[in-house]
Parts: C-alpha cells; structure tokens; sequence
RNA sequence: GCGGCGGUGGCGGAACGGUAGACGCGGGGCCCUCAAAAGGCCCUGUCCGCAAGGGCGUGUGGGUUCGAUUCCCACCCGCCGCACCA
C-alpha cells in the first residue's frame, strides 16, 4: 500500500475553489417552503440567520477573528445540515480613525489603505474556508452603504431623535479637535500627541437614545443572551426608582422664586436634608453666587472643577470639596432654608444636576457635612451593630423614622416614602420619578473618514435636511486630513456651499462626519437586501431573516455596539421600518486568545499571526485547535504545542480514510447495517453512534472542544480495532467522524468523506443516533461502601433493583469491606451503582 | 464600594448530585530504523505497598445528602465591567 500523507496545503485550495465556484453558500431570498427538509420537524426555522460582529479592517486579521468566524461556521455549518437555509454574510466596518491618522501621517488616502486592508481579510476569509455568502459583501464606507446610513439618519432627525445641542466634550488643544471618550487615556491625555485634554462646551448632534431606556431595559428579559451581557447593559441604563422634589430659592427675588428640583432616591430622607449642592456645570451657579461675598470663590472653584480629568474628580476616595453660593432653598416638606453649595461630587449629567443633602443618611453628604461642619440629623432610626460614628451615623439602612414629623415618625421607612411621595405630589412639590444613568448618543465627529452628517445649514430655514433623492452625499475629495478646529471636511469650500434645499438662499452643508457605530448599527440588515438600490432594505426581505437567530462576536462589544444597534431597531420599527423589536434573538461572547497568558501585542511581541498558522499546519488545524483548546466563552491560551497535537489528530483521520477507502475498493454511499453487529464491529458501531449524539448534543451548547475530543475517542478506537474489524464497519466509523467534524475542519472532513463515500458531506444531513446503539446489553456497575468505590461488577442493563444489590454484596471488594458491619440502607442507581451503607 | 466571571494533575481543560482528572499537551518506556525524522504501542494526580489493596486529593472553613468539583452559608485569591449615579 502506498504510503499515504494528509497535505492540507493541496486539500484546502482544492475544496475553496470548489464552493466559490459553485457558489455554494450562496442563499437567495425566496420564501422557505419551496426548500422543505428536515427542519420543520426538527423544530427549527427553515430559514436561520448566523452572523458574527463585522470585522474593522485594519491590517491583518488577528486570532481573535480566526476564533470569532471558526464559531460562527461551526454554526452555520451545523444548522445548514440540519435542514436550515442559513444566512452567513461578510462585511467591514470601514470607516474610522485608525485609516485616518495613518492617512494623516502618510498621506494614503484613508479609501486606499481600507481598500488594501479590505483585500487582505476577504483573502484570509477564502483561505480559512468560512462559508460565507459573498453575494452580501458590504464595506460601510461605500456610497451605495452609507447612503442609506444618511437616509436612516434623516428618519431620526424628522422624529425628533436626532437633535444638535451644546455640550461638554473632551477637547485636544493641540490637535484642534474634539476627541472620543475613547481616545483620551486615564490621565486625561490626547492619544495622539499626549497633550492635555479640556473641556470645552459645543454644539454637537446626538441621537435620543434616552427615550428608549426603559424598553431597553424590559425587553432584556426576551433575549436570549448571556446574563453577563444583560447585567452591564443594565448596569449601564442604571434605572433608578425615587421621587423628584421642588426645593424653592427666593434669595435672588423674592418676588420671583426660583424652583430647583432634585432627583432623590430616598424622599423619606427628606426631613434630614440640611443643604443643598449644585454641580460645578449647573448653569445658573455663577448667577446665583453673583453679588455675595463666595462670588470670586465660587468662579475660581468651578473654573478649577471642569479643567480636573475625570480620573480625577471621579475617584470617591478623594476629600469632598466645595464652596457656599451664600444663598438658601427651603425644604419643601418642613419649610426650612438651608445653604446652598457647589460641589464637585454632584454630576451635572446625572439627575437635575442638583440634590438635596443628607448627611445622616448617606455617606458622601456625610463626609462633606463633616469637612464643613453643616448639621447631621438622625431621621431612620438604627441598631448600634450598623457601624458608623459614634452615633450610628451616616446609616443607610431601614428602620422607623425619627424627628421627621408626626404624621410619619415611627412609620417604618419604606412605608414613609410612599406616603411622604403621595404628600408631595398632593402639595405640588413633587412627584414619583424614574431616572436614568443612560445619557443620550454623541454621533458627531469633527473627523474626515466617516459618513458625512446629511445636513445644510441656511441662513434663513436653519437645519434643513437633504433630500432623499440628492443622497448619498458623498465625502469630498481633500488634501489635508489634519483637523484644525473643526472637521477636515470644512477645507472643501466647494463641497460645503450650496443652495438651501427648502427656499435656494446661501447654505453651508454640515462638515460633521457620524460616529462609526452608527455605520454597525443597521449592517445586519443590509446583509438581508444588500443590493437593492431603492431602499435600504424591502421589508420583505427583512422578515425573511431578521431578527438574527445567533449573534457572535467579542464581549468588549457588550454595551455600545449591541446598545447601539437595540436603539436603532426600536427606533426604526417606531417609525414603520420594521416590525421586530430586537436585532439579535441569541447572541455568544467568544473569549480572548491570549499567548503565555496575556493579551496578544506588538510591543510584547507575542502576536500570534493566523496567515503564518494557516501557512504552516492549514486553516484545518488552526480552526479546529482554537475551539478545541477551551470553552470557546472563556479565555483561551494559544499553545504551539497544542496546534501540533491536533494536526496529529486530522493528519490521522485523513491518513486512516484514504488506506479505508483503498481496502474498501470504489467510494460507496451506503453505509453497513450494524445493527446486528458483534464483537468488536459492535462495539466499533457502538462508539460510532455515542459520538454522534455526544457531538450533536455539545453543539447545541456551543460546547465544541468536548465535541472535537469526542470524534478524537472516536479516531481512537478506529486505530485501536482498525484490524480486527470488518472495513465496511471501519468506513462507516470514519466517514461518521468526518460528518462529525465537518463544522469544525472542513476541508479535510470533505476530502475524508468523499474519499470514503463519493459524496459531498455538506449535502448530506447531520447523522442521527440510532437509540439502539446506543444502548448496551452490560455496564459496569459501580459498588460502593458508604460512598466509597470498592470493586466494579459486569450487570445486565435489565436487571432490577434487587439483582444489582445483590451483584453488588458479592463483589469480593465489597464483602471485605462490609465484613463485620451491618448494613443498615442501599442505594440502587440504576445504570450506574449501588452503595451500601453500613454501620 | 456595586455587579459579573473564575479557582480541578506539571500545563490547557473533562465531569445530568453518582467511578474526579475525558480529550489534548508535556514527561517516561518500548517498537520500527544503520541512524534520525515521521509513525505506532504502553505508562503517567499524589503518598504507602513487591503486589493485592489502601490513605489523601477539585482555593479555605462550615452545612445539606447514602453520596458534593457540582447545591446552601461564610471567607480568601485572581480576572473583567461600572463606579462620588443622589
């Protein structure tokens, strides 16, 4: 026989070429029925939607997206041969800053550098065998894509959802520009030039995510998404049940008071404030310190505020500063003035920027109390075990309520702020209120390489939108890519004047370019149309496949992009676009691959390139390693011993089909009836049909590196019986393992598969287990005294209850150990053991 | 501080409340070979023992149970997210 090697680098080719060719993964449109199959008894959609999160192309691809798309294949692969027709697009999320400080540095046009990086993830994406429909292709900053990225846009704007106004935003004064949360280090430094970030206040849009906090919230519940997921995006709307109340200022004018209102989350609190602080930002602190002796320190206490880094104003640990305003508010529930503050512990963006203090109840109020010697007053009353000062303060625990007034002191606490609510809101000073840590969406950039913001600005209409029909309104050609004070955009003057599209007068287009997550937050359903030229997308269309049956992608994506693309479909099912609430019905966070256990990068120089993998062992062994390694949603340390092993693993099973299908003669579709099987055949047919089941069950959980051991087991009883056993029996066992593990290693399951059978394993359906096979006529029943294993006896898989206690009490093992005790219970497992319990 | 995830051999990791350590890596031995590479076979938690067998073992301490890596309580350690959120 001739020696026989597993050449993954003429296998791999040879089956890519195949599948593009025949566009095999290609999926049309049409309604299910026609297709039938399996699926509609299986319980299964027909039609089934596998997406992973869009890859940013920048470079290379790295080994997290060889992780990403080997899960998502594996599914795609798994649901297709269940009978679904699947869904499986590619895309880039092309604009962004890294092409454009490259270009700002070089001078590459941002569109050429993309167009390269582009070039290399579609290659990598052939030579790793995901079976994509490349039919859908769709890079964001095509016209053709961010066109209808304007258009949605447009939709929001004219629903109210898109909105300018002035804000705080970080500021590089240096670079001329606003930057990203995200671009400014812990320190407060520019990530470009490390020069100091301010803040300064600027007209910028943003999109109303805030109207929708409550239903993102609620409608976590119908998802099926890792908890861990749903806990930070809850975690990040930060829903808060109290009450706001009107505190009331008359210093200023006694005639014209002013009302403050404060959100609260403890109104039964109420009577224990004995201040009042304004955040630094609040806009009318400057007038009110305005004519009192704190005036000067007032302004240089809030000018020293807003210039401190959020590292440092955000960090509890810090003493509580402030200043007096010299003015009072009163105490809606019992009249009383109290001073005013300003402070930097209140946040301007949370609740009404303002709140009412109560130093015995919360600690913050507490230490600032203290620090300025304002009174602490005891409204709850404590237990001497709650800790605290010398008088049990601050607690922030329940208990009846003291010194408050009549009608509510020693009603308990949370009984006390229903009741103290129901007051206020009778009274007018106030009323049940819901808050929200959720703020609204910044989407402008001061930036070139984004989707230009479909706007004109005229001098008689003010904001007008562009039409419909003049989108896209395409990036104009520049040469500078530097911004300087405001969006590179504004050096094309040609670009940014043009005729008002309401009256025809003198207007400027808006030179904001959007936020990249606007461009991922509807590409998901672009795949669904993506070349129709009329519309986003036909809603037709969408109802075929959306809501994406499963997501996959990194879990550093948790709360932006899956928030991001939740609003948007919200927003647009509002406003008839479509008739789904939620984009993505199941979602998996895969885990980082990390090298001798930390993060992959340059400077380390523990990269791990997945070309030079695929180069050296195959696409085969690199995908099939990286789920077999761990739990694909846990963490997983690249080991280049581990690859070696599993290439073992598929250079066997390729090795031991082809000298199968050599003894075998021609390639045979029709597999053996085992059923009658005995000796080693059975047991060989036995292994066959538990790993089927093992396999089809860990997929369903995602469970794929215990599923690719399983087809080990397999491979190694085939090498252990491969003499003793009946070739036919022995082809049905591999032919299985390459079925097997086709949705993990596909190429060489292909190869494997037509080499044994003739046919092409993807067109086959996933095998099923024969329940009969999996049944064994003997097991070996485990015998236990007092919980401990002593011996392992033969038991027919038939007898009763009282034939395995008494297998059991013979088992020599077991008569020592019972020898001279009583035994005083047994416990009889069926199919697995009987402990005896003795005295 | 709040929330989440995790802690099992030399390593990555397996284990519906029922044989702890599947599978792989590493290590040891052997076969094939003039030799090596490749491949194949066997052993491999730990301690005692020639063996049969036994003791100990899933971060720590308790609990529930005939039986706990698994369930409950209290801690310790590590990682991730949020954090002066009123």
């Amino acid at each position: 026989m001739a020696e026989r090697r597993y050449e993954p680098h003429e296998i791999e080719p040879r089956w890519q070429e195949l599948w593009a060719r025949e566009r095999t993964w290609e999926v049309t449109n049409e309604p299910a029925e026609g297709r039938g199959g399996p699926a509609a008894g299986a319980g299964l959609a027909a039609n089934c939607y596998v997406l992973e999160m869009l890859p940013y192309p920048s470079g290379e691809p790295h080994i997290g997206h060889l992780k990403c798309y080997s899960v998502g294949d594996a599914i795609a692969h798994f649901r297709r041969r269940l009978g679904a027709r699947v869904l499986h697009p590619m895309g880039y999320d092309a604009f962004g800053l890294p092409a454009e400080n490259h270009a700002i540095k070089t001078g590459e046009h941002p569109r050429d550098s993309t167009a390269a990086s582009i070039a290399s993830f579609r290659r990598q994406f052939h030579s790793w065998g995901i079976s994509i429909d490349w039919s859908r292709e769709l890079a964001t900053h095509e016209p053709s894509y961010y066109r209808w990225t304007q258009w949605i846009f447009l939709q929001l704007f004219e629903a109210g959802l898109a909105y300018r106004k002035e804000a705080a935003v970080k500021w590089c004064p240096k670079d001329q520009t606003v930057l990203a949360n995200e671009q400014v280090d812990a320190e407060g430094h520019c990530e470009r030039c490390g020069a100091l970030v301010e803040v300064r206040q600027l007209e910028q849009w943003f999109f109303r995510i805030t109207d929708y906090a409550e239903r993102l919230l609620s409608d976590l519940d119908g998802i099926d998404w890792p908890e861990h997921v749903k806990t930070m995006q809850r975690n990040w709307i930060g829903r808060s049940e109290g009450a706001e109340v009107t505190f009331r200022c008359e210093d200023l004018d006694p005639a014209d008071p002013v009302d403050y209102p404060v959100f609260t989350t403890r109104p039964d609190t109420l009577f224990g404030a004995t201040f009042f602080v304004m955040a630094p930002e609040h806009p009318d602190v400057m007038r009110l310190a305005q004519g009192t002796e704190h005036e000067q320190a007032v302004h240089d206490y809030v000018n020293h505020a807003l210039n401190e880094t959020n590292e440092e104003r955000g960090n509890a640990e810090k003493p509580k500063t402030g200043v007096p305003l010299g003015r009072t508010v009163t105490n809606p529930v019992n009249g009383e003035r109290i001073p005013m503050y300003v402070a930097d512990y209140v946040l301007m963006e949370y609740g009404t920027g303002a709140i009412m203090a109560v130093p015995g109840h919360d600690e913050r109020d507490y230490a600032f109390a203290r620090a300025f010697g304002l009174p602490i007053r005891r409204v709850i009353e404590g237990t001497p075990e709650d800790g605290g000062d010398e008088h049990g303060l601050p607690y922030a625990g329940d208990g009846p309520l003291v010194n408050s007034h009549r009608d509510f002191d020693g009603m308990p606490n949370r009984e006390a702020l229903a009741a103290i609510v129901a007051w206020l809101d009778r009274e007018g000073k106030g009323h049940a209120s819901v808050n929200y840590r959720l703020r609204d969406w910044l989407v402008s950039r001061q930036r070139y390489w984004g989707a230009p913001i479909p706007i004109v600005h005229c001098e008689g209409c003010g904001m007008v939108p562009v039409p419909e029909e003049q989108l896209p309104v395409e990036l104009p050609e520049i040469e500078d890519y530097t911004p300087k004070g405001r969006s590179p955009l504004a050096a094309a003057e040609d670009w940014v004047n043009v005729k008002c599209p309401a009256c025809g007068g003198r207007a400027r287009r808006e030179t904001d370019t959007m936020d990249t997550f606007v461009d991922s937050s509807w590409y998901y359903m672009r795949y669904c149309d993506a070349r129709n030229e009329r519309a986003a997308w036909d809603q037709g269309a969408l109802r075929q496949w959306m809501p994406v049956d499963q997501y996959i992608g990194g879990v550093e994506h948790a709360i932006l992009h899956l928030m991001y693309a939740r609003f948007f479909t919200k927003a647009l099912a509002d406003l008839g676009q479509l008739d789904f609430q939620e984009p993505f019905q199941a979602l998996f966070t895969q885990g980082m691959v990390t090298k001798d256990g930390s993060k992959m990068s340059k400077s380390k120089g523990n990269v791990v390139s997945p070309a030079a993998i695929v180069e050296r062992v195959g696409a085969d062994t690199a995908r099939c390693y990286i789920l077999f390694v761990g739990p694909p949603d846990q963490d997983a340390d690249w080991s280049d011993k581990g690859v070696e092993g599993v290439h073992r693993f598929l250079s066997r099973l390729w090795r031991m089909a082809a000298e199968t299908a050599e003894r075998a003669g021609a390639p045979d579709p029709r597999f053996p009836d085992l059923a009658g099987a005995r000796g080693d055949d059975l047991a060989l047919a036995r292994k066959t049909h538990w790993a089927i089941d093992k396999v089809s069950g860990d997929l369903r959980r995602f469970a794929f590196n215990t599923a690719i051991a399983a087809v080990m087991e397999l491979l190694n009883d085939c090498s252990r019986l491969h003499e003793t056993v009946d070739t036919e029996t022995l082809r049905f066992a591999l032919a299985s393992a390459a079925s097997l593990l086709f949705p993990f290693a596909p190429h060489v399951s292909a190869d494997a598969y037509a080499l044994l059978t003739g046919e092409r394993v993807w067109e086959q359906p996933w095998p099923e287990a024969d329940e009969a096979l999996l049944e064994s006529d003997t097991y070996e029943l485990v015998c236990q005294v007092n919980g401990k294993v002593r011996d392992r006896v033969q038991a027919s898989s038939g007898a009763g209850a009282e034939e395995l206690k008494d297998l059991c009490r013979a088992a020599p093992n077991v008569i020592a150990h019972v020898d001279g005790h009583e035994i005083v219970k047994e416990i009889v497992v069926p199919g697995k053991l009987v402990n005896l319990v003795v005295r």
